[in-house]
DNA sequence: CGGCGCATTGATCTGAATCAAGACCCGTGG
DNA sequence: CCACGGGTCTTGATTCAGATCAATGCGCCG
């Protein structure tokens, strides 16, 4: 992973050397490979450290007593999760792998050292958090405004631009790891609904989904499709006073 | 407004008179009046400071293009918005006020100050901005997953806890401002469903709710109709250990 | 070869949306 | 003092998007 966190940081504001040589440091620890499926971190738990996702795709979720189970939202290569988790004594969502994944585990105090030791990085990373809230208010609104035609689109559309800021891959065609059962705990409908509605999607040429590889032939026709705005990935940031 | 928002902190974590005094002095600002049904920020406007809301109900809500709304959170007295927004140049929802409300306008500078002075109480800042995050991920499995029963059952009883918890009120009476129709957006659900949705629940004993005021008759029965488990919420944390 | 996870298709059902009208309440201006 | 209008709540009739139920196919792996 060619350094994916540090690629998205520097797309919200410059860092200099020193910030990246801080940020490198704190988050060289050791990578764990978990399996597709497979949860590491459990809703319950005691959070023990940060995760930072090093490769493949990931999911938030939570699950209801009676096994109704929702994404809150999807994690990819270079997303660091739980900044500030240290401060609960149990985690109120379950962290999961969609296809086989390396997560490295920071620890705290490293994240915290890092922000201290470069008030730069710091803000990048808060931004970053800021990004994380904003972007679960908009599934909010997907699931409780959009058709399910216009939530799929949306989160297609999300998820390229997410790849192209992460560095990752261009906008317009990436790996797409999610079954449709996961794409339907995603959006709230049942996997049924969400077959018929990819086909639909696919007969109006908005994507091409085979092999878990998906391609966007129009990013804009697949953004007007899902009433997608990325104001709230907050991609282009004036550069911040200094505190 | 008998500092909700301190009651609200030390609901996580206790503070010293120290903490307090830096607190007090920080949102110690002038109050402004809203009227019911006013935006007080707007998507799209660059952040110009932090809100503390005094008294009264207010909403995060978005907007898509062609006028379908969703509120993407609610806020109360003692709920402070827009930690960190700074860092962004343009706001990505609004927020509005439910019935008239009074807003403390916060200048960014004073909370960064206060965290600094304090770092009992930037601690418990960020505990609550951990706590909206969380309660998002809530709202969007809430929507997800949740019947229209279930839905508004869920936010009947976040609300209570929320009530509680900053000191406002016993849970099982208070002030309930939002119409028919807010509970539709906040909700994913139309007015004329919601409306027929609260007879069922009133049939059912779980409410009473006539003239903007809510009793609950049997908190523990509503949680179980909305499947609520507080643990988003965070009530209850061991003592953090020092920085 | 057998089984299992995943994608697909068809038939049917239903929770919630939509459309349409009243009823009630309250503030406001003539 | 009353007529008016707008917001809110309620009710009924109808429609529909998406859920549910049920099979089938298929590729992959042990």
């Amino acid at each position: 992973m060619s350094d994916a966190l540090l690629r998205k940081l520097e797309s919200f504001a410059p860092l200099f050397d020193g910030d990246r040589q801080v940020l490198r440091v704190a988050i060289d620890q050791p990578v764990r490979t978990v399996a597709a499926r497979r949860d590491f971190a459990r809703e319950g738990d005691a959070p023990r450290s940060m995760h930072l996702i090093v490769e493949g795709w990931a999911a938030r979720h939570k699950t209801l007593s009676d096994g109704r189970r929702q994404i809150v939202g999807l994690l990819v290569a270079g997303d660091l999760c739980d900044l500030d988790l240290q401060l609960v004594s149990e985690r109120d969502h379950s962290l999961g792998a969609i296809n086989e994944i390396k997560v490295a585990e920071i620890p705290f105090g490293a994240i915290g050292q890092a922000m201290m030791d470069s008030p730069r990085l710091a803000r990048a990373l808060r931004l970053d958090a800021l990004v994380v809230t904003a972007t679960s208010h908009e599934w909010t609104l997907n699931i409780g405004q959009r058709s399910a035609y216009e939530r799929i689109a949306h989160l297609f559309a999300e998820m390229a631009y997410r790849q192209r800021r992460a560095g990752l891959s261009s906008s317009d065609r990436f790996e797409w790891p999610l079954t449709q059962v996961d794409l339907a705990d995603a959006t709230g409908l049942t996997p049924v609904h969400v077959n018929r509605t990819l086909q639909q999607l696919r007969r109006d040429g908005l994507i091409v989904l085979a092999n878990k590889r998906l391609v966007i032939p129009d990013l804009d026709r697949l953004r007007q499709a899902g009433l997608f705005n990325s104001n709230y990935l907050h991609l282009e940031q004036r550069v911040a006073a200094a505190v």
